[in-house]
DNA sequence: GTGAATGCAAAGTATTTGCAGTCAG
DNA sequence: CTGACTGCAAATACTTTGCATTCAC
């Protein structure tokens, strides 16, 4: 697993260390985390892990193209692993919920935005809006 | 213009003021702009305006439905005026260009999450990938 | 006149940076 | 050993809040 991890570190000169491998299985374990989500996780495991480590690291394995981020709410972004099938997320403003489309799901836009020759990040996007339930809350306020 | 400024705030017991009428033109005029660059704007016509009276007018403004928000950036958030046709922004990460689609890019993604009973907000929708003339300048580091 | 709105300053949250010590290779 | 990495503390960016004053109505 982080051997894909120590691989892509090597190429580039970087180095393999427990924090790096640590917060990336923190990513992966959590499915969809903030930087801060990610230190609790991994000090619940070693303590003495800084913030200042979790964001560099978050941006190293980005960089590597072994985590993503996108943006699920107006604050702070969320990482997942690339060893996910990539997906779409689906976010409703009621209830923050969150869920995962295959990128079947926007295909024709990739489609059309692609004659453009403009390349969608399909693993970055996220769609917000309301989901059936708040809907259905927001019509009838005092439910029986 | 602004005379819907006026109903609106009417309507819920709020005030006009000459903020509110500034930091509305602020938005409209500036197409995309985070809450600094309305700052700025409006600083450039009256001075003292206060960045918090920035921050709680967009509120304001949101509230009553005359403008809007999205995320075209990892950083702060830019609002543009529902006075526009409602419209997706695809933003190239390499350029940082924004450019703004019919929201009939999205029709299908739309339909297909409605069949969920999801209703998605087009108007907060922000694409993210890479233009045509980035993927090409990325092809080759050294044009010719 | 009265309460909504503003300005100001201080606090809060999220993130970045400089630097000295530490550790991976 | 050497330079990449970490922890720490301070700095930065963005936003929110409390409170006294001002101004729209």
């Amino acid at each position: 697993m982080s051997d894909d991890l120590a691989a892509r570190l090597r190429e580039q000169g970087l180095r393999l260390t427990p924090q790096r491998e640590l917060i990336l299985r923190a990513v992966e374990e959590l499915r969809h985390a903030t930087p801060d989500e990610v230190l609790a996780h991994v000090r619940s495991q070693v303590s003495s892990v800084n913030a200042s480590t979790v964001y560099r690291t978050l941006e190293v394995l980005e960089e590597l193209g072994l985590v993503r981020h996108t943006h699920l709410s107006d604050r702070a972004p969320t990482y997942h692993s690339t060893r996910e099938h990539e997906h779409v997320h689906v976010v409703c403003r009621g209830c923050h919920s969150v869920r995962s489309y295959d990128p079947a799901l926007v295909q024709s836009l990739v489609a059309a935005l692609g004659e453009d020759g403009f390349s969608v990040d399909v693993g970055h996007l996220a769609i917000f809006g309301t989901c059936a339930d708040c809907s259905a809350a927001a019509a009838s306020p005092e439910p029986t």
